[in-house]
DNA sequence: AAACTATTCAACCGCCGAACT
DNA sequence: CAGTTCGGCGGTTGAATAGTT
C-alpha cells in the first residue's frame, strides 16, 4: 500500500511560509474550511500540498493555538503522561488545551527531556538511569540514602569499586568548592578543586562511614533500601547538602523512602528558582506508589534540577569517561546561584 | 568582529490505518 | 477484494537564532 508523498508534485512550494500563503491559508479556511487537504491549496491559490497546508493550519496558524512557554501544570501533565503513554505525542496533546502535539514533542525533545536526563531520570522509562551517569545525576538522592543509613547505624559489607569511588572523589570535589564558595565567583572554582586536600576526611556528608569508610557502593544503598531498618515513619533527615544550602529535608512516611517528585517550572520560572533548595522541594509522592522493593524506580515525576550547579548541561544517553571532565569544566563555568 | 558551536522549532518525510473506489 | 486516496502520526531535518570563543 502507501503512496508517494504529495509534495512530489512537481512545482510544489516548500519550506518556510510566507505572510502571503499564511494569509491565504487562513482567509480560504475562514471562508470555506479547510474540506479536502488535498483540494484545498487549488482553492485558496496556494502552490504548496495539501499535507503542508493541513500542518501548517493545526500546528501554527490554527486560531485557538496557545503559543508560548509552557506552565509547571503543563510540564508536570506533559511528563506524567509520557510516563504513561510514551511518545503518543497527539494523545498527550489531546490534554493539553490549546497546545498542539508538534509543540509538546519539540517541547520534550528540547526541554523536558533534558531536565529528565540531568535528574537522572530515563525519560523512556522514567525510572532512575543505572548507568554510571545516574550516580552523578542522583547523587542528592544517593548521599542522603547513605546518610540516611548511616544515621541508622546500619553494618554492610559491600565493596565501593575504584569507578564509583574515584567519580565519587570528584564530586565530592566539586561540592566542596561549591561550598566554600559563597561568593559566586565560579573562577576561583578550579584552582579550588585543584588545591582541594581534604578529601573524603572533613566532609559533612562524605565521613559517612557506611559510603566510604565501610566502602559503601552507593547504588547498593538504595537497592538495600526497602530493608526494614530503612523504613522510617514520619521522620526528616537533613540533606547532605546542607553545608552549602538551606536544609532539605526528605520526608519519610508510609514506609517508603521517598525520591523527589518531579515537577518543574516554565523556562522562565525555571531561571527564577534555579538552584533553590527548599524542604518542599522533596516531598513524598503520594500519587505514584511504587514497588518498595526498588525504592530508585520511584514512578515519580521531576520537579526541580536547581540542586545541582550542572544543572544546565546536556548529557545525552551515548556516556563516555570524558563525560566526567565535562562535568568538571562546565561546573567551574557555570555560576552557582544560592537561593534568593 | 568574525568564526564556531549549540539550541530551538517549523516544516518535511515516510509510514500507517481507515475510508473510498 | 485489491488498489488508491486521505488524514494523521511520530521521527527527523535544517534554517534561524543565540551563545561562546
Amino acid at each position: 500500500m502507501g503512496r508517494s508523498p504529495c509534495c512530489d508534485e512537481n512545482g510544489l512550494k516548500k519550506g518556510p511560509w510566507t505572510q502571503d500563503e499564511d494569509d491565504k491559508l487562513i482567509d480560504h479556511i475562514q471562508k470555506h474550511g479547510h474540506g479536502s487537504w488535498r483540494a484545498l491549496p487549488k482553492q485558496a491559490g496556494l502552490n504548496r500540498c495539501g499535507k503542508s497546508c493541513r500542518l501548517r493550519w493545526t500546528n501554527y496558524l490554527r486560531p485557538d493555538i496557545k503559543r508560548g512557554s509552557f506552565t509547571a501544570e503543563e510540564e508536570e501533565t506533559i511528563i506524567n503522561l509520557h510516563s504513561l503513554l510514551g511518545n503518543k505525542w497527539s494523545s498527550i496533546a489531546s490534554n493539553l488545551p490549546r497546545r498542539t502535539d508538534n509543540e509538546i514533542k519539540n517541547y520534550w525533545n528540547t526541554h523536558l527531556r533534558k531536565k529528565l536526563l540531568q535528574m537522572g531520570i530515563d525519560p523512556v522509562t522514567h525510572r532512575p538511569r543505572t548507568d554510571h551517569l545516574n550516580v552523578l545525576a542522583a547523587l542528592p538522592q544517593l548521599i542522603a540514602a547513605a546518610n540516611f543509613k548511616s544515621l541508622l547505624n546500619l553494618n554492610q559489607n559491600v565493596q565501593l569499586d575504584a569507578t564509583t569511588l574515584a567519580k565519587a572523589q570528584i564530586l565530592h570535589n566539586i561540592i566542596q568548592v561549591l561550598s566554600t564558595n559563597n561568593n559566586n565567583n565560579p573562577s576561583s572554582w578550579p584552582l579550588a578543586m585543584q588545591t582541594s586536600d581534604n578529601l573524603f576526611g572533613q566532609s559533612s556528608y562524605l565521613e559517612n562511614q557506611n559510603l566510604f569508610g565501610q566502602s559503601q557502593n552507593l547504588s547498593h544503598i538504595l537497592e538495600n533500601s526497602h530493608d526494614e531498618d530503612f523504613i522510617v515513619k514520619n521522620q526528616t533527615i537533613d540533606h547532605p547538602l546542607d553545608s552549602f544550602s538551606s536544609p532539605m529535608q526528605m520526608d519519610v512516611q508510609d514506609d517508603h523512602y521517598s525520591l523527589p517528585l518531579l515537577v518543574s517550572g516554565s523556562p522562565e520560572e525555571s531561571k527564577q528558582s534555579q538552584i533553590k533548595i527548599k524542604n518542599k522541594d522533596i516531598v513524598h509522592d503520594q500519587h505514584h506508589h511504587r514497588d518498595t522493593s526498588n525504592p530508585s524506580s520511584t514512578n515519580s515525576t521531576f520537579t526541580q534540577d536547581h540542586h545541582r550547579p550542572w544543572c544546565d548541561t546536556t548529557i545525552d544517553d551515548e556516556t563516555s569517561d570524558s563525560y566526567w571532565k565535562d562535568i568538571i569544566e562546565q561546573t567551574c563555568s557555570e555560576p552557582w546561584r544560592f537561593p534568593e
